[in-house]
DNA sequence: TAAGCTTTTGCGTATCGTGCAAAGCGTTGG
DNA sequence: CCAACGCTTTGCACGATACGCAAAAGCTTA
């Protein structure tokens, strides 16, 4: 596991370097050609400061100013950055086939995720209508608290890291099903312990069910969960476990493979 | 076509920016756990600089610190940028069903890159041997003048971004048989504007030869190349009006559905 | 235990990024 | 067809800020 350090550093630390990331998040986010001002009034800086910060990294290819020199979009270097990390460590690629595999047996999405900051971030995907549409949509972010996976992950959190997450604030409501209360998510989270696996029906968007259970590495502990997610309609709780046995084999067979210490 | 501008501004523009940048490609290149000091040697930092850079980035999970706060390596954010570029715009979408087709038809691996000063940027690929390895590998970079994707990119290049590319400096020798003249790479790039489509015989490693088409957007600009890669065991000449045709049929349907400018 | 390597942080100063203001352009509307 | 607007882009001087130093704190090795 990996963790963010405690953070006495300053407060945020470079500024000009916490203002490209806003940029950057801010323009991925746009998903389309945004203009330096509309930028600017977006993050709050200044036209000029965005304008210039734009320029480097239009300077280096992260990203790209339009033909006639107005608007930017995210540029081709990030896709090196963003294998890269994929590349790393390799949960992502030994996870891979496995989502695959599973997809194919069940016929229905499949998600891997790593907790972080309060949410979950899916790192691996194989939707079960594309054949391969992999990986866009990697590097989503969701609230562990209205998600399967982020259930699984929060389960097997130590106490400290449990009390900072519900320390972290309110916990948002997406659907009238959501869990708002932290004693009730707590129930839910230690149901997962018991478990073995976390659910999630309807707590993040109308019609969506899923089912986490979490990746452990060979030092057991856990690095990662892997979903199941499905419209309503299909999921019926009488399959649950046959659904939990096949992610919780595919997630030994991840986790046998992972190293201690690796992700 | 996206261009990055002239460049007038100051030289590099924000240097904290630029600093960052490096220290994300040295990690993404590493590929490994690096310590602070090992970066700031690498890059020719301040340690006390490169550390706060690298703590500011792990703030916002850019990167990762390993568990007793010794090594960087990148973090999980960065998938969210990455797939955010493959998902603008379109073209990795739009190309991703056709050369997954291609490959399955040829048996081969297809790659989709794009021209980015001097070199081709790799974004989109499908790998004739592992079944999904889609996107491990993205972004990666090969000089344009030994590769077959190069060389069509080169010759849809106007004059004076030919020129740019010419005036670059020279051309780096990677195998007994890369092009390293000048007046001979300009003979081949006039073939590959002749003939339609661009081709390297181990120019850039041994054993490894490939064929290369322009993909062209509604309005006719090359907006991407597309290419197929084989082991010189594989490669017949006998053959290559097929894949040629394979290739720019596929081209042709990716580009028909590209907006001009959209890239 | 000690030496040598790291990582990490306070502090004063020089640097560098910022905001202002103005120039340059493309677009809109009268 | 001109004028007004909003955008992008750049020079400049000030002031915040990131830098380099140096020292503290930790881990590893001998």
């Amino acid at each position: 596991m990996t963790r963010t350090a405690s953070r006495p550093a300053g407060e945020g630390g470079i500024k000009s370097v916490a203002k490209v990331l806003d940029i950057l998040e801010y323009l991925a986010n746009a998903g389309r050609p945004v203009g330096a001002s509309e930028v600017a009034r977006a993050v709050g800086f200044h036209v000029s400061t965005t304008h210039r910060l734009l320029r480097t990294l239009a300077a280096r290819s992260y990203v790209d100013q339009h033909v006639a020199l107005r608007s930017f979009v995210l540029g081709p270097r990030l896709l090196a950055l963003g294998s890269a990390y994929a590349g790393r460590a390799g949960l992502v690629q030994i996870a891979r086939p496995e989502i695959e595999a599973l997809r194919d047996a069940l016929g229905e999405t499949i998600h891997l995720a790593i907790y972080r900051d309060g949410e979950v971030i899916e790192v691996a995907a194989a939707s079960g209508l594309q054949p391969v549409s992999v990986f866009l949509g990697a590097g989503r972010r969701d609230p562990a608290h209205c998600t399967a996976l982020g259930k699984a992950l929060l389960a097997s959190l130590d106490p400290e890291a449990l009390a900072a997450f519900f320390a972290r604030g309110r916990l948002k409501r997406h659907t009238p099903r959501s869990i708002t209360r932290k004693a009730d998510l707590l129930k839910a989270i230690e149901a997962a312990r018991r478990q073995g696996y976390g659910t999630d029906e309807e707590e993040l968007a109308p019609d969506l069910c899923c089912i986490g259970v979490p990746v452990r590495d060979q030092g057991g502990r856990v690095v990662a969960a892997l979903s199941i997610a499905m419209p309503k309609s299909r999921y019926r709780s009488g399959r649950v476990a046959e659904w939990v046995k096949a992610l919780a084999d595919a997630a030994a067979r991840i986790g046998g493979r992972l190293r201690p210490g690796a992700v």
